[in-house]
DNA sequence: TATTGTTATACTCTATAACTATA
DNA sequence: TATAGTTATAGAGTATAACAATA
């Protein structure tokens, strides 16, 4: 046991503890984690196939089979795309915008509680320093 | 699109950022990241499975699986536990540990990029906030 | 009785390759 | 020809419930 955790070690734990925390908050509003990534995906916005895989890094193939099950829990569902005959757009249906909202309701007031303990100028920085880091990141939660 | 994100938000792109990282290096090494998680864990010691599905967070049941093709592999092994004839250890083999070895070292190179472009104060204060945070979390990378 | 680990089963998630329809 | 999306297939990962062996 060392008595100084490396950046990359807290890192990976802040990860884990976050990723933690996402499938259980999901679990508590019965969506599974690429259910929650999905949904909170399209929160913006409806979006076509190709983009949405690219934004979750998943095969186009692979959501194909992840909207069908959303779609056939009543969370999203297909609308043909008027510019192009051969896109869908995948839109939240209103149950999916309310688990959606569930959702990030309660994992955001999570989150914060990870920062409740430091002093407000130590949380400050922190998120600051945090905000540069992931400028560039893509925009899985609500932006 | 918000001009500042969240905390809440900010920590969720981090955590996606760092787990495709964590994939990709996987990939690299030819682990899944499944595979990647249990063999960090078990680089600190041999393990019954007991333990290990609860640092994991993952059912006993479960961990059977993900053993099965782990040893398959030549990355584990399971060993007789000399005080409880009940159980097992999970221990790395030489190949596990090299693959571990590989991993590691890739993943915190890369890890260490996200924070190269930070001034070195502003990368302490963030890495000394982040250990804070992060204390109690489990032990699942090098520590 | 409680705990350790496995088996049986079912489902979600994922990728690769081949396919259809439209641009 | 290239792109949007689906289908077919295979495998990994996960959970729940029931079970055997040992503590």
């Amino acid at each position: 046991m060392e008595e100084t955790l490396s950046a990359a070690s807290s890192l990976v734990r802040l990860t884990h503890l976050v990723h933690t925390l996402y499938a259980d908050v999901g679990r508590g509003c019965d969506l599974t984690t690429a259910q929650a990534q999905m949904l909170c995906s399209l929160g913006n916005r409806p979006t076509g196939m190709a983009e949405l895989s690219a934004t979750l890094g998943v095969e186009r193939s692979s959501l194909t089979g992840l909207v069908d099950r959303a779609e056939h829990r009543g969370l999203v569902v297909r609308q043909p795309d008027a510019q192009d005959r051969r896109a869908v757009k995948v839109a939240l249906t209103d149950e999916g915008t309310d688990a959606l909202q569930r959702f990030h309701d309660e994992l955001t007031k999570k989150l914060e509680q990870l920062l409740t303990e430091l002093p407000a100028k130590e949380r400050d920085q922190f998120t600051g320093t945090l905000r540069r880091i992931v400028a560039d990141a893509p925009a899985v939660f609500a932006d």
